[in-house]
DNA sequence: CGGTAAACGAGAGCGGTGCTCTCGGAATTC
DNA sequence: GAATTCCGAGAGCACCGCTCTCGTTTACCG
């Protein structure tokens, strides 16, 4: 069944090689370095023939997106499949923008000018980490229940009003057939900015030099600091 | 004494022009919006004749990152003027971002590709509103220490490690002549980068949609959920 | 006042981008 | 074997930053 002739082969094969350069161009150049002219140059082929495999420049960044996000989000998944704690999933964060700090900029960075990803193609791949978070700080608060040891109020002081601030987020994670207290939301949006402003801070160089060695530390400092 | 020929008057007003239609073009469109020769023909000149007053599209930039970067800080020192607090600091940078969010992307957001600013023009007004922080956590500290009521371990626990890790922050600080505790240091840290990452987050649209009424309030419960 | 030098706008041009359209050849399908 | 689909080549459009030359206007200065 479904047999794959020759010319199938070659277009499935043609379509992974511009997605590979596509994303070495955005390692290498950033988003604006990813050029479907160069792509065609380093294909050796006329620059339109590579319309015949993606429809413009946005399906590609779609495209790259999208794996960017399945990629951290795999890479988080196998660490807390190690060790489950949110100090494990800020690290793996951080060392994969490390690792690919423009692939970084592209999905954690300034949206694309001009663009919108496609939601029904990004949301879920885009939000898998996020949901992994809450999941954590939601076995941790059910832990510290059960201890029923009131450790000096890590999370006592976070209702603190009216949290209808959370509507959305209920909302969202309701899609996902998950639900969670206010305090437990709240805690982990709170990680999260966190989390992601500090290695936004440093692949983006706002803290001026310096702080490469030392990166790590950083991190598990900012996550003490929260009481993690 | 100097007196200004009609040229010379002539020449600040075009180079005030342009930054203007500049401003407006980054708040229109994003910095990819920012084209000279738009900006010569809305000048109704040839594209040529704007490189008389700018060098080139990067010395704009840089003029219009310095702008930005001066008035938000001015917004958050006038905010302080008036109340003295983490949470005024945060709402006020919120509330810029909001009014000026392509700005805002251009100063906290991804680095222009092929573009860096050069570190003269711009650490100084980059850098106020984490020194005005700053202070506010240590006048925070020195209070909570005059008042010795131990308020459930705040600032406690924070000091919990070789926190090494500041010496590039605490380098920076001393150049301005300050010198803060490793507390205030990574509490800055913590509560400078939760802030940055909730303002991006809401800016570039990485929640999803549904948050506009409620930006504030989500605000408040990070400032909350750290403590302040 | 007149000459010189600086400042300036216009215009053409270079190399780059995304994207469209047409045309001819090759591969697949019937 | 014929019809259809697929696909690369090439030209072209509108945009971009930037450079260079050329003639004109302005400012300065003896």
């Amino acid at each position: 069944m479904t047999e794959t002739t020759p010319r199938q082969r070659a277009r499935i094969e043609t379509e992974a090689q511009i997605t590979a350069i596509g994303n070495r161009m955005v390692d290498d150049d950033g988003v604006d370095g990813l050029s479907l002219r160069a792509i065609a140059r380093e294909l050796g082929v006329v620059s339109s023939a590579v319309y015949r495999y993606v429809k413009s420049r946005d399906e590609l960044l779609t495209i790259l997106i999208r794996d960017a996000f399945t990629q951290i989000a795999d890479a988080v998944d196998e660490a807390l499949a190690g060790e489950r704690s949110v100090e494990a999933l800020a690290l793996t964060m951080l060392e994969w923008s490390r690792a690919h700090p423009n692939r970084w900029a592209l999905i954690y960075g300034t949206p694309i000018a001009d663009y919108e990803a496609p939601r029904e193609e990004t949301v879920v791949p885009g939000t898998r980490i996020m949901v992994a978070l809450a999941q954590l700080v939601a076995e941790d608060d059910r832990a510290s229940e059960r201890a029923s040891v009131p450790q000096s109020g890590k999370t006592g002081s976070v209702t603190q009003g009216p949290e209808s601030a959370l509507a959305p987020l209920r909302d969202g994670l309701e899609e996902l057939g998950l639900d969670y207290s206010d305090a437990v939301i709240m805690r982990t949006v709170t990680i999260w900015v966190a989390v992601i402003g500090l290695i936004n801070g440093l692949r983006f160089g706002q803290f001026g030099p310096g702080f490469d060695e030392i990166e790590g530390e950083l991190m598990r400092g900012v996550i003490g600091s929260l009481g993690e």
